[in-house]
DNA sequence: TTCTAAATTTAGAATAGTTCCAAGAATTTG
DNA sequence: CAAATTCTTGGAACTATTCTAAATTTAGAA
């Protein structure tokens, strides 16, 4: 436990950023938890463990980890923002039924893109949706809900 | 004028939306200003017209439009929800300096996504950002200033 | 045309996610 | 250790959007 904490602080330091109790928490957290979580979810899920946690502590430390691209956030639906630790190029998956959102590999060259040749790329979002597999084929329902509208 | 009224009439009556005249005000709209709007502009940019026009109708009429695909969402920013007309899968860039939305062309095949195999997907949405020709090398400085964090 | 039922619009209240703010706590610097 | 800076906290404030219930409009039948 010690140990994995350590890590995580030398990435804030790193970075420049002062590693406290909360942000360590939050990275680890972001880390450990592949599941795209909203500030609310981390916040659900770190603060039984820092019951002095604040909300408001959560966001400054998502918005600092996103402006020195520790994390990244993830907009698939309007509502909520999420965020993702894996910050190289990649795609998110939203399952319109469920709405499981999955990282899937991407490698688009930017030569695909000659209408943006004057521009610079500074980040890329791929935003897929649909149905994943599983609720493709509705046999069994095991649909979470989650996704609906 | 009433010609190019009777366009949108029709665009509605074909995906079996009635063609009120808030509707067709708004889908006008939509297809005349190219720039993204969001429900806010699009309300203050109809709205003299027809005083009695409620931001809760722009926001129906929204969605009633996405439902049947004469309209897109665009979640650049995390903020506000935009619109788009254009239905054909297109890409998104936002300067981070001005705020400037711009679509650009792609195609990209399914064939790039051998993850997604069984994955049913129903949209695509790609959305880069970064800096536009204008502000990318800042001898002047035309910044808009809305796209400041 | 008048009546009726259904669809649409409306205004304002309610909600949700996020940001702001001012005060307090912790940490670093001199 | 004192001072300055940085970070955290709770709650208020804000903003985009949705909800709700009432009013209006519409299409079609009588």
């Amino acid at each position: 436990m010690e140990e994995t904490t350590t890590v995580y602080q030398e990435m804030l330091r790193e970075h420049g950023i002062r590693p406290s109790y909360q942000r360590v928490r939050v990275l680890q957290y972001l880390h450990e938890a592949a599941n795209h979580p909203t500030a609310e979810v981390i916040f659900a899920h770190i603060a039984p463990e820092m019951p002095s946690l604040s909300l408001a502590t959560v966001y400054n430390t998502l918005h600092t980890l996103v402006h020195s691209g520790l994390a990244r956030t993830v907009n698939l639906h309007g509502v909520e923002t999420r965020y993702d630790a894996s910050t190289h190029t990649h795609g998110h998956f939203r399952c319109e039924n469920c709405g499981t959102i999955r990282n899937f590999r991407i490698d688009i060259e930017d030569s695909l893109f000659d209408e943006l040749s004057q521009y610079e790329i500074r980040q890329r979002d791929v935003y897929f949706s649909g149905l994943c597999p599983t609720c493709r084929t509705p046999i069994t329902h095991p649909q979470t809900q989650e996704g609906k509208e």
